[in-house]
DNA sequence: CCTACATGCTCTAGCCACTAGAGGATCAAC
DNA sequence: GTTGATCCTCTAGTGGCTAGAGCATGTAGG
């Protein structure tokens, strides 16, 4: 009926055009029928479907994870603990990375209130880059 | 005197072998000096260079403002408003980055609160991102 | 002195998730 | 019929490394 092209379904949902042929290439988004200029076609499904990616890619879900949910999406008998289990995790990696980040940015906010504006020679900032105190060899 | 092997540097500072020849390459190390058998060999200077870069990318500074960062060290009799410019710069694109984790944390923390942990069909996971309340088109 | 094995070298390719650009075909509107 | 938007494929680039192939050296033990 009314088949949308590649850019109509861009502006829809919000998924760069080349993004979308990416998404194919990857194979998170079927491989569409063609019209006879070969132009891809897409039907209401697709725009679903690329919400929905578009959505748990926004949510920082990563590609794969994205696959495994699409994939669970599509049986909707089958008990949701696994997407459960999917985002319990996801929201485990989030927690990591602020925790990271706040540590980082106490660190740096230290060596910014420590640095009194004078000339490179007493800076804190650089000062505390060539020599970090409790900074052991190989502890990354 | 006592000139480094790329290993021994490597150990001294916790950067990976691979990686100092990377930093070579991308010029944020000098190419060092060889020996016969054409082995990089490092003195002092490079072990605190290295040093530097490694605690600068620890706390996040990309490799331009490493760059930025080494330039300044090296001229100790300029103001350091330009250092503390950098680390300032580098909190705010911190924060910025909390600030979006915590508010993705509190989405992922719904969706997984209203789950019911029943079937995929009345799953709140897949089904907040099938359809994303307050979503627009292209508001990335 | 010989033999392992570690370490070094260069070069290429891969990771993630796209993004950018070249060079060309096709479509819609005027 | 012409302009300009949109579409196609293909290649290459981003950042910051990491991994591996295939080879040449260095070092320690026997």
């Amino acid at each position: 009926m009314k088949a949308l092209s590649i850019g109509a379904v861009s502006r829809e949902t919000g998924v760069k055009v080349p993004t979308i042929r990416f998404y194919e290439e990857i194979g998170l988004l079927p491989a569409p029928p063609r019209t006879e200029s070969n132009r891809r076609t897409y039907g209401p499904a697709d725009v679903r479907r690329l919400r929905f990616i578009r959505h748990a890619r926004d949510l920082g879900f990563e590609v794969d994870a994205v696959r495994q949910l699409l994939a669970l999406a599509a049986h909707p008998e089958t008990p949701c603990a696994s997407a459960d289990e999917l985002a319990r995790a996801h929201l485990r990696e989030i927690d990591e990375k602020i925790d990271r980040l706040v540590a980082l940015r106490e660190e740096v906010q230290a060596m910014i209130d420590g640095c009194e504006q004078e000339t490179v020679r007493t800076c804190r900032v650089i000062e505390v880059l060539a020599d970090h105190g409790g900074c052991l060899p190989g502890a990354r």
